[in-house]
DNA sequence: ATAGGGTTAG
């Protein structure tokens, strides 16, 4: 059968080129080639030429020559064209439009390739539409055009499926194995695993998708499940079908399963592709085991960038940042997703200075941030108070329209404004955002506890009960702190009693921490003793640190003795335990004291480094140490220092006499 | 005649 051209296109104006720069490239043009897949032999010494095409330049200098001779005015060979523009990496869907457009009457293959080449090119909604008009014209359909179709319905399965069942495939294996994807997909986990159960037959593809759909969706132990179930099935997996049971293993964090896998593909002899091991090793990366995941990795023959991305974040989130930094520098490829995994890595540990330093060369060396990026790089702003390039992310990503403000980076600028103590700022996004959750609520009470706004953070969480979100323990960490910070110890102590009571939230060791800082600060030093002894858990390093703090402030230099010795027994190398407690005993004249601790200091060789402050002002960074009179500005730096100093004092001694006032 | 359903990193 042959379709008829309405126009030649753009054809002779390259005839010259054509034998001219075929000839640079030898292509084996004359040889017959099979393809083993479909059985095909292809002859025709033009669509040879075509296999080896690898750009729309080449393709169109094919193209003229068909035009020339005539073959171009064949199906086949114009399909070979159309598919190579729409699906080719080298293609070009808008031309394989316009080739299409001059088909006079094109048939399922040519429609199924363009649903197909606009997937790909990521314009869903236009492939689906020569589905739907494929529906409306009635145009014949096989099974690739409901695969295509589910691909690219966006959230129109349901439609799709009601197609499937008229047009009678509705029991096509391929059809259904596009089905059970596409709903988990969706995340309709329930849907597809309906599709699954009701397949009379089903493939190694339909239990891969499933399990991996069980994965993806977060229903790990689910897919564990499925994939043990697989094993008693007749159907034998295959290398796919391990990537995506380790998947599950690695959201899970279960190394028993992740290990059962690995000596799995060892003894059945599974290819191990790369994606394979590379998923292996993200397992082990995912379950801690650094050195499992290196063995796999000075294994491997080859490597991609998901390998090497996976030892970098492995090394990131162990916080062995030299090791993660020099995997990222080794790398011979890098993403934007490995530059986030480093950036997250000094973000996340106690280095905003490199995280923001890697960000500006990141952005330097041409990549765009993504919205994790900026995510990333704004906590690092919030622990370096670094409010004037926070804003300016905001203002020329987030305003500038290069980046959507989701729900994520919303939450997380919301918390860099709160953290550079602009809390005008952090309110006003915080209420124009026009989807919130969890985490915006928490972020934003946090903010106004952090800075002694408990009046707005409890009426900002009176405002959350109203609301659909159900507060976590955290919640109540900002909560219990701002009634700390607010010196409201029973308004704390109704709000812990009513974490189980209301919520059935049981408090966690940071929620009785929190309860002990409330306690202690406001002087009940003894209650707040007795709670963490009652505390169902160990008390960590917060608990006790609250209760040092407390004796710090009201002068209780026994319990400050015994609080110091649990925290030292936790971490004897923290240099301000000694410290905090040296200086209580200094103010309490305890000269015996101050001599006992810092000669145990010295014995334990505690290296004590010194306090420092950070500040931008316009961009610049200024830096104080302890006592240091180094900066240009120092005299006048003190001098507003004092005045601050004598001020917050005299707030303080009124506050006192307040609270002597009332009895307190 | 064509191609086609499942895949790993932040």
């Amino acid at each position: 059968m042959k379709s008829r051209f309405h126009s030649l296109l753009s054809a002779q104006t390259h005839r010259p080129q054509v034998l001219h720069s075929l000839h640079q490239r030898p292509i084996s043009a004359n040889k017959p080639k099979w393809n083993s897949k479909t059985n095909v032999i292809i002859t025709n010494p033009t669509l040879l030429i075509m296999e080896s095409c690898t750009n729309m330049l080449q393709l169109k200098q094919i193209q003229a020559q068909m035009t020339c001779t005539g073959l171009i005015h064949h199906t086949f060979p114009v399909s070979r064209v159309l598919a190579f523009c729409a699906i080719a990496d080298g293609g070009d869907i808008h031309y394989a439009n316009l080739i299409f457009t001059r088909i006079e009457k094109p048939n399922t293959y040519m429609w199924n390739t363009m649903i197909r080449g606009y997937s790909k090119a990521q314009v869903n909604t236009t492939g689906f539409s020569f589905f739907g008009r494929m529906v409306r014209e009635r145009v014949e359909m096989d099974c690739r055009s409901f695969v295509f179709a589910l691909k690219a319905c966006g959230l129109l399965g349901d439609s799709v499926h009601c197609v499937i069942w008229k047009m009678g495939f509705g029991s096509d294996l391929l059809v259904r194995n596009g089905l059970v994807h596409y709903y988990a997909e969706a995340g309709s986990v329930s849907h597809a695993r309906k599709v699954f159960d009701e397949s009379p037959v089903r493939d190694v593809v339909t239990w891969t998708t499933m399990i991996d759909g069980y994965a993806g969706c977060g229903y790990s132990n689910e897919a564990v499940e499925l994939f043990d179930e697989m094993l008693f099935s007749d159907v034998e997996p295959n290398e796919v079908t391990m990537i995506a049971v380790l998947s599950a293993c690695s959201n899970k964090g279960d190394i028993g399963m992740g290990k059962s896998i690995h000596e799995y593909v060892r003894k059945k002899n599974v290819n191990c592709s790369l994606n394979l091991l590379n998923a292996l090793l993200d397992m082990y990366v995912k379950c801690g085991c650094l050195t499992a995941a290196k063995e796999v990795f000075d294994d491997m023959k080859v490597r991609d960038v998901f390998t090497w991305t996976s030892m970098v974040n492995g090394y990131a989130k162990c916080g062995e940042l030299d090791a993660a930094r020099q995997f990222f520098n080794d790398m011979p490829d890098r993403n934007v997703v490995s530059w986030n995994a480093m950036i997250a890595g000094y973000a996340q540990n106690n280095q905003p200075t490199e995280a923001v330093k890697l960000f500006h060369d990141m952005v330097e060396s041409g990549f765009a941030p993504i919205e994790n990026s900026l995510v990333c790089v704004l906590s690092a702003c919030g622990q370096l108070s670094c409010l004037d390039l926070g804003r300016w992310i905001h203002q020329y990503y987030v305003h500038g329209n290069h980046i959507q403000l989701g729900v994520i980076l919303g939450n997380a600028l919301i918390d860099m404004y709160a953290k550079c103590g602009c809390l005008t700022s952090a309110t006003e996004l915080f209420n124009e955002m026009p989807e919130k959750n969890l985490v915006s609520w928490n972020t934003m009470i946090a903010g106004y506890a952090a800075h002694g706004h408990a009046k707005q953070a409890l009426s900002l969480f009176n405002q959350m009960k109203s609301t659909d979100t159900k507060p976590d323990n955290i919640t109540f960490v900002a909560v219990l702190s701002a009634c700390s910070h607010g010196g409201l110890v029973s308004e704390g102590r109704e709000h812990f009693k009513s974490m189980i009571r209301d919520y059935g939230i049981e408090p966690k060791e940071e929620n009785y921490a929190c309860m002990i800082d409330l306690l202690g600060r406001i002087g009940l030093l003894e209650e707040a003793y007795e709670l963490i002894n009652k505390m169902p858990m160990e008390p960590s390093a917060s608990a006790w640190g609250a209760l040092l703090n407390s004796c710090k402030i009201h002068g209780n230099v026994e319990l400050a003795k015994l609080s110091a010795e649990k925290l030292l027994d936790l971490d004897p190398e923290d240099s301000g335990i000694y410290v905090s407690l040296a200086n209580l005993c200094a103010i309490k004249q305890r000269w015996v004291d101050v001599r006992n601790v810092r000669s145990l200091m010295k014995e334990r060789g505690v290296q004590k480094n010194p306090g420092h402050s950070l500040i931008e002002v316009q961009g610049q960074f200024h830096e104080f140490f302890a006592a240091d009179k180094s900066h240009p500005q120092s005299e006048e730096v003190y001098r507003v220092l004092n005045e601050m100093y004598m001020f917050s004092k005299s707030e303080l001694y009124l506050q006192k006499q307040f609270d002597e006032l009332l009895c307190i």
